[in-house]
DNA sequence: CCATGCTGGCCACCTATTGTA
DNA sequence: TTACAATAGGTGGCCAGCATG
């Protein structure tokens, strides 16, 4: 059919209109030295008098790179994956960046290869895997390393750029609040046993028990699901010398709750229990959850930074653009910069513990206390 | 900086290996008439042979538009966009798309048309603009119409392609449930005002109580957070007049039945509880809850379906695409066929709603029934 | 050396034209 | 007419070289 070609104005185009040549253009575009103040004046205003956007594919095509970052995602609706997705498109976006995602329900090496080289295509500057099971993070290890490449929530065995929650330490808190509240030991209903959340998750429990010279129950197994929680409660409430329960997420704890109360167990009375994400509902669940909230934001900020600084060894990616020309003045492209676009300002610096060679980032993750923890009973 | 240019082959070097001319590579990869089968071989295996991939940015570039479609999504993690948002996701890079997905923090009109120019920048086949409020759906009516733009949850009242969750019939089944139940009338937690999701529940719970001729109760108004409906809960819990709600959505519902139990009030022996969303925990809440379940992935592919159908007027997008050559016989660009690559088979027809000139897609969502509805007390 | 202009090649692909068997 | 080859121009922007006040 017609596909009538609407193509907008190009660099000829605003060059004719502020008399300049083409050149002239591309070097106020790119900020590049050796333009007169005045006659970048003129270009700008060109610019705008005819709405002039620089033909992003054009761009692409000469310089290899396309200013998009490209995401690879579980497709699940989990609240941290969810939550750290919404916080790093957001934070991508202000930072000039734009964002390709690629959700993989299939949590292999083949989609993740498949969802890697479908960006590589698109020609990225970076890539950020969110990779919280086994077979996604070592697929990245046999994948052409061309662009930056950041994983989150991975394997922490693993070399490489990676950010994520520091479970290990989230677990050791959750658990700790128990028993610090005179339980004698805490079980623990885990993840599913391939996701590195969960046993991250459980190996700070277990840390924090055998720090504290307790038994060591075994572990509940579950799929961060509110049935699997259920499933759990139906029979640790049935278990007297049970008094303190740490779920590794609030869904599976919204089902623990569930069943215990079905059982006439009373929580914080005869049963403590501690979740782990802090999900809107958690303050409402009956009782409240004391749980454990991670700082997604900080995470995702993480990732951001680990790509713009290219700290998994690829080499970092250019900074700022300047299509707005409201910075004029502003120089060369300044690695690390990564507030191109209307930032939001303030990015603090992540409190990471910095590990040395691999570029490791934990964001720590902090309790927040309900009402489902208290003394055990008698 | 070297910037090891590491490009891949191009389609001379495919043309060089297969002994064919350049042209016959591009034909083959459009798959245009007029080349014999063995070529199409010959070409095809140099094509893999060499590990060739077509460069996008070189085609966008020329057809002036790249298979990519844009997403305009607020910034939130509710559970109904966000749910949405993974289908519509999914489904897309199933049917050969990039997804390109831009956040937008302020529900205002001038982030909506930022968001949109970054994608036509980028020159996208296609955007879908998840417009929950008012000032976001108004903003698209002033929006340069070149590519085919599709609203999910936006002004049922605005012309143009839609695709939404039947708000008001699942606002009707929410309350003919309770009314069912022996209930005089039903009172109403909804969303905030300003969204059309909010509204829509709310005037299908008027209809359905104006239609039973029974007494329609003051509006409780929320904000779809758990505290809106622990709020609410405080003071309906108060009202002994008050024996059944309908919450707008699953997360206030939860606040409300935090806020009874403190209050003592049973559920459902004293009060009936409906909710809206069917979020995963509700199933584990004390007691379950009877809800609403609209079917997100229907709805993502209604906005799918709207998009590559050009429903709104500027013409639908090309159809599927073939790098991967499994399709050879597949002649011309069947308009509407948007299975190209890997689609998981089945694209059921969407059962919707059909209005007539506007292409509005309304999914009836489904009542879920557990344990949160009863007879009114005495 | 500074600020520009001009010319031209290049990126990878699309498409149209002409010619050939 | 069919199935190609060969050639060329166009897409928009980058960059290098060289000339000019």
């Amino acid at each position: 059919m017609g596909e009538r070609t609407r193509r907008g104005p190009s660099m000829f185009d605003v060059a004719r209109v502020a008399g300049v040549s083409h050149q002239t253009v591309s070097r106020v575009l790119n900020a590049h030295p050796n333009v007169r103040e005045v006659t970048r004046t003129r270009v700008l205003s060109a610019i705008d008098e005819l709405g002039y956007r620089p033909n992003r594919a054009a761009r692409t095509l000469v310089t290899g790179r396309d200013r998009v970052l490209g995401v690879v995602a579980p497709g699940s609706t989990l609240f941290g994956p969810v939550s750290l997705l919404a916080a790093f498109e957001e934070q991508a976006v202000n930072a000039g960046f734009g964002v390709s995602v690629v959700r993989i329900r299939d949590l292999d090496g083949a989609s993740v290869r498949e969802a890697v080289d479908r960006h590589l295509d698109g020609q990225v500057s970076g890539i950020v895997v969110i990779a919280p099971v086994a077979p996604v993070a070592a697929a990245l290890d046999e994948l052409p390393r061309t662009v930056p490449l950041v994983t989150v929530d991975g394997d922490p065995a693993r070399p490489g750029a990676m950010a994520t929650v520091d479970q290990v330490e989230g677990g050791r808190v959750a658990t700790r609040r128990l028993l610090e509240a005179g339980h004698r030991t805490v079980w623990h209903i885990s993840g599913p046993p391939d996701w590195f959340d969960a046993a991250g998750r459980a190996a700070g429990w277990e840390a924090e028990l055998r720090a504290a010279g307790c038994e060591v129950p075994p572990v509940v197994p579950g799929d961060w699901s509110p049935d699997a929680g259920y499933r759990a409660g139906q029979f640790l409430g049935r278990m007297p010398e049970v008094t303190a329960v740490f779920a590794a997420n609030d869904a599976m704890a919204t089902g623990l709750l569930h069943a215990l109360h079905e059982r006439g167990r009373a929580v914080p009375g005869d049963i403590s229990v501690v979740g782990f994400d802090d999900v809107p509902s958690s303050a409402h669940l009956i009782p409240p959850l004391t749980t454990i909230r991670p700082d997604f934001e900080a995470v995702a900020r993480a990732a951001l930074d680990l790509l713009v600084a290219g700290a998994d060894g690829v080499g970092g990616i250019n900074g700022a653009d300047n299509t707005g020309g409201a910075n004029g003045t502003g120089g060369a492209n300044n690695t690390g910069g990564a507030n191109g676009t209307g930032g939001t300002g303030d990015t603090d610096p992540v409190p990471v513990a910095s590990g040395e060679a691999v570029a490791h980032r934990g964001v720590v993750p902090v309790l927040v206390d309900r009402d489902s923890v208290g003394p055990p009973p008698g």
